[in-house]
DNA sequence: GATGAATGAGGATTCATTCAT
DNA sequence: TATGAATGAATCCTCATTCAT
């Protein structure tokens, strides 16, 4: 079954990808096993192995392809907001549509699990803080932009402020993964934003 | 009549839980081995399973301890403090206290750690949200104190405010156990103090 | 009549038996996976199965070859040589020459894996056998020739003679293939042959 | 199962170690499994581990064994040998016995096999390299001894001849394990002797 | 109660071989 | 013929738990 395109290639690639989430977002990474992703997605467990070097690896290309995935629908969504309030807008925006479905759930929590794996690998810990970064900055600039636009307090300190924004945020993905619904954490995003906004707006 | 004291008992159980600890906030539950904790605490593998029925049995216990252990203390800290502005104020130095050390730092991974796991098992799961609740509550009735006293704004919804106040206070510990000092994480507590009471402080 | 000519076919499978010497002798047989091959042939992994029907069977052609490749190059060498005393010496100046390149080297251990190998798989241990045999014969008959030439004494036992060729040599090759050039090995060939001649020249 | 005596965790050792070393001979290194090992020996694999921290280990505990013993038994039977002559013709008569039970046959498979392997281990190379030494600096003293007490002629060079002695023995190994009785291997061990000492012998 | 050796199912990964294209 | 993706049994090693002493 030679010569297969670079398209089937990818698809295959991704149905590991599927699979693999899925199964660890549900069990966590550690208690997915191998022979979990090749149920979940009928592919032979030989063949993962040629798509992925190892199961560290799978996890990381989840990773790096939600960050990347991140960055082009914000990047696109922005084409049409202009203002940094628009923008803030559209990040809670995102973030209340993520608590809808199981599979963004799962997602969340498989991110959050990340973050504390990373904290005890080394290798892992220097990607994981770059991307912490990358997410900060990306924040403190759209902070930066409303205090020029004169939308937001000059006061408030930037970096600080993006370092609480996602401190909010994570805290909450954290709780919500295991409160669920019950405590009307959908409305939590809402809440959220009231209240940054509320310190940050002029 | 036993041979051996309860207290005997007692200590040799916390020292197991002490030995845990250590391993889990170092390791992470799964990655720890029972011979990690074998090692760590000079107690036999046998005389584990003496005091506990699994590894899983441990890491509950020690999640219960810390419950037990932060309402101990923060009663005894009111004990002396008598306003709401005071105990909120007692609660973010708690926080800022425990990111000093490599051993607190390591109990906030392992805190951290269990909301996810325990996301993952149904067991556990109506345990934590409990536990939850617990944490909630606390928080929500001294936002109810203060707002009965005239010292916070009677406006502010209490329960939100207080799942708010955790949310930021996990994502913040989330963060730290990555980024550590580096990005003058001790600070941010300060600064999530600051906004916090800057919305809810008449 | 194919499209693919014998020559075509001829020249595909030496890369083929090239390749995996060199892979058979860096890394051991077990140690060689067929993509080790395709790697330094660049010959597919489907292609080898076309022309080879195992793994083992590239090692017995490999095997056979250098059988094959050795009585050639003796004969052609021989042609010229005409006194027993010449022939022998021509055959330690080729183990000397075996011992100047990375590639011989890697070929002599590969040689001496052969034995081992072969010893435990009763199909294989006949063929060896018969190889062993046919390079005893070949040294028997030369010690008889010069023998009966006089340039050898009569009373040495021609057969035994050339077992004792073999062994030194092999056990030479053996350790030679690890402990290098440090211990002068090279020069250990000279001193065998000196060893030799004196016992059994006139 | 605890508090177990050193002489019960030694007999295990030894179980285990001599169910591989059958193993190891019958299948070589690479081709043994644990499961043979668990098989043979009828202890449980994580016992194995217990004991061995890996396969590699086992084997090299093994080879160690072999060379203690050795030095040991020499050392022995040095005791009541005063001469140069005596010891080398103690040293042939083991060699000879050596080849008698087929235990004894697989050991030497499994020695060969080693300098093929460690050669192409960097580590294992420095081993087996002092390995090397050792055994030839053994002989080299013995020559130098015969030397000195006028037994052997002065004009040998001894390390050269300690080189040839352990080449000659080792290729003589070599081919036995494969050739076996059938070309009346034991009596080479007598040539090989008798071809030795006329040399050396004033 | 304490000990730590034993167990063996289970895990990640490899690899010779096959076979659809 | 050539290709190289797919397969899955086989491999080494781990580890929670048990239990004889």
């Amino acid at each position: 079954m030679p010569k297969v395109t670079e398209k089937y290639k990818e698809e295959k690639r991704m149905e590991i990808v599927r699979s693999a989430m899925q199964c660890f977002g549900q069990k966590g990474y550690e208690a997915t096993t191998i022979d979990d992703i090749v149920r979940t997605s009928k592919v032979s467990k030989g063949a993962i192995y040629n798509y992925f070097s190892s199961k560290e690896e799978i996890y990381l290309q989840i990773l790096h392809h939600q960050s990347v995935q991140f960055f082009k629908e914000v990047e696109e969504a922005f084409a049409s907001r202009h203002s940094a309030k628009e923008k803030l807008a559209y990040l809670f925006e995102r973030f209340e549509k993520e608590s809808l479905t199981e599979e963004r759930r799962t997602l969340m929590r498989l991110y959050t699990e990340f973050w504390l794996y990373s904290a005890r690998q080394d290798a892992l810990k220097k990607l994981m803080q770059e991307r912490y970064d990358q997410f900060t900055s990306f924040v403190t600039s759209i902070i930066d932009e409303g205090k020029r636009s004169g939308e937001f307090k000059e006061a408030c300190q930037s970096e600080r402020v993006a370092q609480l924004f996602w401190a909010l945020r994570d805290g909450n993905v954290l709780h919500f993964s295991l409160i669920g619904e019950e405590k009307g954490y959908k409305q939590m995003t809402r809440f959220m934003e009231q209240w940054f906004t509320t310190y940050i707006y002029k």
